[in-house]
RNA sequence: GGAGAGUUGACCGAGUGGCUAAGGAGCUCGCCUGGAAAGCGAGUAAGGUGUUAAAGCCCCGUGGGUUCGAGUCCCAUGCUCUCCGCCA
């Protein structure tokens, strides 16, 4: 959520900003309207309250003193009528103010490419050579198939399109995946591990900018009224909601692996083959709440936290900046890192690592107490992949693949998977 | 699913209709001490909104209601804990 007090104080900055997303100006100028009159009653309904408050400490006053309270007690009775007219007004502004704020994204970083798609997307760095295959390689829903380690028809058969089973090595290979990253970034780059629940509440959800927007993205669960967690970034984020804390607990690095729920609404028809994009995949997330004066700082060691994943398990990929129009809602600034597909003939995003500066501190109400006393202020927060498990473990598949149909174990992951190759 | 208890300040905790929501822990300073702890004394203290600053307004889990006035009474509800049931 965008601070009132800043749109307040520089309306044309703050829409032109929200605007180079090329999406139009999602309705900011209602902000302005609903502000203003809000704080036109509420001016009033303070005063009346004020009187309100003044004179009823007369009443047992007088009574003490034996005088007759009557004429008094029918003024106060018209005036606090008259409050229960207004103070509804009040607050029924106040929440359609909020709405209409809720459904603003962030503003993007001046630095920024401004854009329309992810065509224009700023490549940043390429790290490592594509591989030049001398025999006809497979698509790696091909290999997994073949080396029977990838099941997607029996999958579709208990769950529907877009599942998959693993099976013997395939789902140690995921396992180990998943272990290896979470070694890492908890071991060598200080991050905390969290096993967080995998269906969140409501507020949650619009703490990290999931609702109320995009609700029919989630998968929900009436019962309950809770959402399947369509990334980790939402339970953990949001561990710290409503809290203050102290400016020296920062900055908190938390990592998590979690599966993740989309339902995919919009997407049908791409990437149906495969581990790319599925209802229910693993991942593993990087979380930070850092001091706003370095987030960005903190941006770019998460970005290499992520990296060190690929380039340890020695696939191929590049860095982007996301445009203007790619740019995810809550987010001010996202890289994204792409891997090396070879079915695809292209890279494919594998991680997306964000900074969200105060929009979701502030939907979450997450602050710390500056060190020299002062008022709380809001935290930075910061996520990103570190990384996709499934995409992961199809990049393997594809860039390890051998000529006979097997697939090498990249050397970091031998100790986990217990063998150095997958054969039939 | 059933029954009961709880929910108050960065922590603990008193408070069933009206004076400024007790007290404690904490923090700061002083006394005491070789130094510290304990003890004693004094001071300080949450958050939101708003303002140049203030005043004012709001805040006792949340949402309604009763009342001139609600932490306190009524209704609904979230969460935590205990017991029963079910269950890995």
């Amino acid at each position: 959520m965008l601070d009132l007090k800043r749109i307040r104080e520089d309306f044309e900055g703050v829409k032109q900003a929200v605007e180079r997303r090329g999406q139009g100006d999602f309705g900011i100028d209602q902000v302005l309207v609903l502000d203003e009159q809000r704080r036109k009653i509420l001016a009033q309904v303070e005063q009346m309250k004020n009187k309100q408050n003044q004179d009823s400490k007369m009443i047992p006053q007088m009574k003490k003193e034996g005088k007759n309270t009557d004429d008094l007690m029918a003024e106060m009775k018209a005036l606090s009528e008259e409050i229960k007219k207004l103070d509804p007004r009040v607050s029924q502004i106040g929440e359609e103010l909020k709405q209409v704020l809720l459904n603003i994204p962030n503003t993007p970083h001046a630095s920024v490419p401004v854009g329309k798609s992810d065509a224009d997307n700023m490549e940043i760095r390429k790290v490592g050579t594509p591989r030049e295959f001398d025999f006809e390689y497979k698509a790696h829903w091909d290999v997994g198939a073949d080396l029977d380690i990838l099941d997607f028809e029996r999958a579709a058969k208990i769950a529907g399109a877009r599942f998959t089973v693993y099976k013997g090595l395939g789902a140690r290979l995921e396992r180990s995946i998943t272990n290896f990253m979470l070694n890492l970034h908890t071991e060598e780059h200080g991050y905390t591990e969290i096993l967080p629940p995998f269906m969140v509440n409501r507020d949650a959800m619009i703490g990290t900018g999931q609702l109320p927007k995009f609700e029919d993205d989630m998968f929900h669960v009436p019962a309950k009224d809770f959402f399947l967690i369509p990334t980790a970034e939402v339970p953990v984020t949001n561990l710290h909601m409503n809290e203050i804390l102290e400016e020296k607990q920062l900055p908190v690095y938390y990592t998590a692996y979690t599966p993740c729920f989309r339902k995919e609404a919009g997407s049908a028809g791409r990437d149906t083959r495969g581990l790319i994009r599925q209802h229910q995949f693993n991942k593993v997330e990087m979380v930070k709440l850092a001091r706003p004066e370095n987030s960005y700082e903190e941006l770019e060691s998460l970005l290499l936290a992520a990296e060190e994943v690929l380039k340890r398990l020695e696939i191929p990929y590049r860095v982007v900046k996301l445009s203007t129009g790619d740019l995810g809602f809550s987010s001010a600034m996202t890289y994204d890192i792409e891997v090396w597909m070879p079915s695809y003939n292209r890279y494919v995003e594998i991680s997306s690592c964000s900074n969200f500066e105060s929009y979701q501190a502030r939907r979450a109400n997450i602050r710390f107490r500056p060190e020299e006393k002062g008022k709380p202020e809001y935290v930075h927060t910061l996520n990103g992949s570190g990384l996709a498990v499934g995409r992961t473990c199809a990049a393997i598949l594809e860039n390890y693949q051998q000529a006979d149909g097997s697939v090498q174990i990249p050397k970091v992951l031998q100790p986990y998977m217990g063998t150095d190759c997958i054969r039939k």
